[in-house]
DNA sequence: ATATGAGCCTGTATGC
DNA sequence: TGCATACAGGCTCATA
């Protein structure tokens, strides 16, 4: 599953396999992804040459040395990694673009949730990326922002931090995880807290997130291995799956609830 | 405009 | 042991 820091483990892990590399094939196995993958994408991206990788949200972008990109998403269940040449095809293994030393991108999602498309013209301008909020480890995120956004509005917290509008990159474990880091009460509505305390919930949120791509990194550095992405942050994760279990701040057994058709775990002692 | 619910898909976990 | 069912998850679209 994922979430941001896995993405960015992932584009850490592949910048320097991909960079000008030039593709000198491209085989759809599945177009069924989240989105139909277009025809005719084999022939639009062969014999372009990879300049960067880069990551906007949970979007991986591949910029092509003709202004073009390819916009990847992983979903929840989905893989990129760099294989070997004749490394063989397995289950799920529905794109592969392979490089001029032979060696292949290998995408492999089983769930099909991620999706693939070629961007012609500025990335950000794509659709999918054109309303998206700031990235949490970036300086325009804050807490004054996310006051001034949550004005008048009712929705739970909860709800509010995950929507990519909002800010990308906070999927259900880490608003849980950033919310009790805050003392925050995940079914609050969005419009009744406070201005300091979402300068609280920003710095949760960024360093919960920071927390997680320092952990990545350390789990999937070779990217050409064969091995996956194990439960390498499960282990911090101090609320997410711990319904029952005593809180690591005050010992009340952590409550676990339904936020915005979510399980979500919080103190009922420390999160108000 | 905001808010909510459906739906996509399949591996894993649970229940009988 | 086998089978059935529930659930998880990100994200967009449709509907209130």
């Amino acid at each position: 599953m994922p979430e941001l820091p896995e993405v960015e483990t992932t584009r850490r892990g592949l910048a320097p396999h991909l960079a000008d590399a030039r593709v000198t094939a491209v085989t759809v196995r599945e177009r069924r992804l989240r989105w139909p993958v277009t025809d005719g994408i084999e022939a639009a991206v062969t014999g372009r040459r990879i300049e960067s990788v880069s990551r906007r949200g949970k979007y991986l972008l591949l910029a092509l040395d003709d202004t073009s990109h390819l916009l990847w998403h992983l979903g929840m269940s989905g893989s990129l990694r760099v294989v070997p040449p004749e490394t063989p095809v397995q289950r799920h293994d529905h794109v592969d673009v392979t490089l001029d030393d032979s060696r292949v991108l290998r995408f492999n999602d089983p769930r099909r949730f991620g999706s693939l498309h070629h961007v012609l013209g500025a990335p950000e301008a794509h659709p999918l990326l054109a309303r998206l909020g700031p990235e949490p480890l970036g300086p325009d995120f804050h807490g004054d922002r996310l006051h001034a956004r949550a004005r008048g509005r009712r929705a739970p917290v909860k709800a509010f931090i995950m929507d990519s509008a909002t800010v990308v990159g906070v999927g259900n474990i880490y608003a849980t995880e950033a919310l009790y880091l805050a003392g925050i009460h995940p079914a609050r509505a969005a419009g009744r807290i406070p201005r300091n305390r979402y300068r609280r919930l920003a710095t949760a949120i960024a360093t919960v997130l920071g927390e997680a791509i320092t952990a990545g990194g350390t789990t999937l550095r070779d990217f050409t291995d064969a091995d996956g992405r194990p439960g390498y942050f499960r282990q911090r994760l101090r609320a997410y799956g711990h319904g029952g279990a005593p809180c690591g701040r005050c010992g009340h057994p952590l409550r676990e609830i339904t936020v915005a058709q979510r399980t979500t775990t919080y103190c009922p002692t420390c999160q108000r």
